[in-house]
DNA sequence: CTGTTAGCGCTTTCAA
DNA sequence: TTGAAAGCGCTAACAG
């Protein structure tokens, strides 16, 4: 493998001069640049990273860290923030991390070893934020969890109001006729997300002075088609007059669906379904979902711009809420 | 940040038996080791991978090289192949590159900055591997795609075979009485994968003596929801004879239905459909997707045996085909 | 504009 | 069983 010093030597000058073009710098006449150029392009010379991250002390990448990496809502953001990026002089790198894994201690390793100028954080657990991310020095978004009861300086966020978003499914639900009501979510223990989303939920059927047994009417499983599919059985099994549901992902929604189906039951006509989301599956499916439709090119676009703000203009962080849009689909019935 | 540097200084021994602690050599007294890890654990010490790499001249890692993220299909190996390899000494990274880069040029700076010990290709293009991979030293498995006739010592490769299995599927629109078939796939230039099931396609038509225009029967699209519903819609507007379609891959057959609805054609009544890869949408999806079924588990299982056996036992490469299997769902309709 | 020099944090000889 | 020292490939002062 050829180095920045095959290339000093090859080229005459010495590493420093190498160093600088491959960066980009200005202090360097066109000779020089031309002639150490035209040597990098003949051995195909790319530097190794390993090296350059050890001895900088701040690099121009933007660090994407994402929480889960079959998770379609993410997909999308994370396409749309990279996109942004590219047209800025940021470089993004973009780590998926393992959906168990610690994402404030990933980053905190990661700012070591890369030293990013920003992070972005796909998805996250506040605790974990709490406990750690004051050992992160870095200018961070957290984007579709809210950050604001955190306090932390380097912390915004952007995120969809998960407690108002789910209190609207099920308030449609409601609209719609329907008063024996499932929900499939993920682990109220240790998922923050559908916390807020239950807590959404209870404050519909409170509002609409409905009767909720935790118990009979949730089930939780992972957020994957077979996880929601046999905790749309558990649901049946437990709560025979069921006539809605409402899971707390598209993909859940669709686990959901064959479930039913599966039993013979139809949908929308047996029963109602509404997911959350609102990926693209959601109107690719048959039936179509009602679903909670997150924002992604917003959160996308929001974040990226509060992150500049924090980056470039030294602004405060802040919190923003994207507005939600409740899609009707053809998954919902009144009864 | 703490470094190796000031657990020596605590601890009173030295960096170098800070480091063989730290790598679990043998050569260290029991007392050393205990006091070692003792701060290590105190201050939550990580090493630097960065340094580590460009230190070290072979690490313990297999590299897991992904072409393309919203892979389902790949999503599943990945997931199998991390829990496998999870029971053994060794380390897996995986490292998703974009659909449009070189896996190869990524796999030789991934080499060149990593050092892994392995490295697990899932998806490729042979024409990049042609060119480059003569500069991969490492024991190398192609996933999903064959690397039989490229003829490099340190190559294996594990796949379905595209071409018969693409024919599998049209033999079977055709037994259920269809003559008008439409083809959604990848480009046919750019996607090696494609050309090999169109090749498949053909040899069917020819067998059955069907008539086949490229230009009439064919889309290109990518391989996603929308891209597919795009080319369902192309191939609607150039055949209004079409009775049966084959889609490249369940994501792309699951996009044409949706077009077809759109146009309040039904499936698989009025037009029947066909998917590839078996993911698990397929069997989620309304109506459940016809569609063959690569067998994500075995390719995933025999591409790490395979990697052991060039790696551990200096096996020569070798060249496996996994059987597919035709799974018939409800989405083709025998007219 | 360019070169010299000193490390980044770690592993790895080589001696002791 | 341990430590000293060299250096992986690169960047970043600092001189010139």
């Amino acid at each position: 493998m050829v180095t920045i010093k095959d290339i000093a030597k090859e080229s005459g000058y010495s590493v420093s001069t190498v160093s600088r073009v491959l960066n980009n710098r200005r202090d360097v006449s066109p000779v020089a640049k031309q002639r150490i150029e035209e040597i990098v392009a003949k051995y195909n010379f790319v530097p190794n990273n390993n090296a350059k991250s050890l001895k900088q002390t701040v690099s121009e990448t933007i660090v994407i860290l994402v929480k889960g990496t079959a998770n379609m809502l993410f997909a999308d953001i994370v396409e749309e923030i990279q996109r942004m990026l590219e047209k800025t002089k940021y470089t993004s790198v973009v780590a998926y991390i393992d959906e168990t894994d610690n994402e404030v201690q990933q980053a905190i390793q990661i700012c070591w070893e890369r030293k990013p100028l920003g992070l972005l954080f796909l998805g996250g657990n506040p605790e974990n934020f709490k406990q750690q991310f004051a050992d992160v020095e870095v200018p961070s978004v957290l984007v579709t969890n809210s950050g604001e009861s955190l306090g932390f300086e380097n912390l915004a966020s952007v995120c969809t109001d998960d407690i108002a978003a789910a209190e609207c499914a099920i308030d449609y639900l409601i609209e719609n006729g329907h008063q024996e009501i499932g929900i499939i979510g993920g682990s109220l223990e240790k998922s923050h997300t559908s916390r807020m989303r239950h807590e959404g939920c209870m404050k519909s059927f409170e509002k609409n002075n409905l009767h909720y047994e935790e118990d009979k009417a949730y089930a939780s499983a992972r957020f994957s088609f077979e996880g929601a599919y046999q905790a749309m059985n558990e649901l049946l099994d437990k709560n025979k007059k069921l006539t809605a549901v409402f899971a707390m992902s598209d993909v859940m929604a669709v686990g959901a669906i064959r479930a039913l189906k599966d039993r013979s039951l139809c949908v929308p006509e047996d029963i109602s379904v509404i997911g959350f989301d609102g990926v693209a599956l959601a109107e690719y499916y048959n039936p179509k979902l009602a679903t909670i439709k997150q924002q992604y090119k917003q959160l996308a676009n929001r974040s990226v711009k509060i992150l500049f703000n924090l980056l470039e203009l030294g602004m405060p962080a802040v919190h923003e809420v994207i507005p939600f849009e409740l899609a009707k689909g053809e998954s919902v019935h009144k009864i």
